[in-house]
DNA sequence: TGAAACGTTTAGTATAAACTTAACGTACTG
DNA sequence: CAGTACGTTAAGTTTATACTAAACGTTTCA
């Protein structure tokens, strides 16, 4: 992977100001675009030239998506360069976060309905409302990701 | 609604930070924990007071509130005041927008498959994943928000 | 043993987001 | 008609984040 075909550069941009409103930095989904779309593993020198981002910042953001699960380290015998690799199963890895985030909706609406005054009861009907919603929301989540990922087994 | 008691201001504080995970801004995450434990409409002048905030802040971020369908003005006979209150199913309008980014996401992935080279057989492959995944998860939340709205529809 | 390659870390810088202050327009009220 | 209340808008400031440049430590090789 020497160089990247106009097209493609166009889909890492994109993936950057994506992931960017999910959260991430702009850099950071332009990496993980590139890992997508990358037809071997690529160390920190192509990483840096294909996507015009300083060394130091690659280093950040590969560790990243290793720690995240998103991508693996490859080592090849001879070479003392680290490549980096896609992982399938990435998007699940990401789905995670999310979910871990609701969950902690789920804590946080608890701890309004302790705190409340008893006899708020527009405050208690809203924050049941917001616990049961994410309770519900969260385990069908859960249960959908398992689904995914059972179906995904057997496609192997 | 003068005052806040302790546990309710801290539960308001919690839900700044969440929300700020999720991509909002602090203050709005505030102002959106105050709505939902508020026991009567507020003007901008409570809210200025309760959350510590300029009033030119709570402006901003109610009328984003309304825009996006957590909250509705109301007007009182006889009082040039504005107030705010939280409507009712504002979670699955806070849901809606994450379940937009899952479409676009979609939408990215099959950008991505035209876009690599045709030999790429690895691009093809995750590009493929992406798209399978975020299309599964988006239909299966669609389906689950309205399975929850129409259970809700049955309790009132 | 000296030089080069590689990746990490640190220090400094740039930028974007969101706040406050203050000015403003409009509409009531005495 | 002057003064006040209310909400919005504009200008300026603050802050956090993420970048780059550069120094560094380690390893490899001539």
């Amino acid at each position: 992977m020497q160089k990247l075909n106009p097209e493609t550069g166009a889909f890492i941009e994109r993936m950057g100001l994506l992931f960017e409103r999910i959260g991430t930095s702009r850099t950071f989904g332009r990496l993980f675009g590139l890992l997508l779309v990358a037809d071997e593993p690529l160390s920190l020198n192509e990483m840096t030239e294909l996507l015009h981002v300083s060394k130091a910042s690659i280093s950040t953001n590969t560790r990243l998506c290793e720690q995240i699960g998103l991508a693996q380290r490859v080592s090849v015998p001879g070479d003392r360069r680290t490549y980096y690799e896609m992982l399938p199963g990435s998007f699940g890895h990401v789905f995670e976060v999310r979910l871990a985030l609701i969950h902690e909706m789920v804590h946080l609406a608890e701890e309004g309905l302790k705190a409340v005054e008893t006899d708020n009861a527009l405050a208690l009907k809203r924050l049941k409302e917001m616990h049961d919603f994410y309770e519900f929301i969260g385990s069908e989540m859960r249960a959908m990701l398992a689904r995914w990922r059972a179906q995904q087994g057997d496609n192997r």
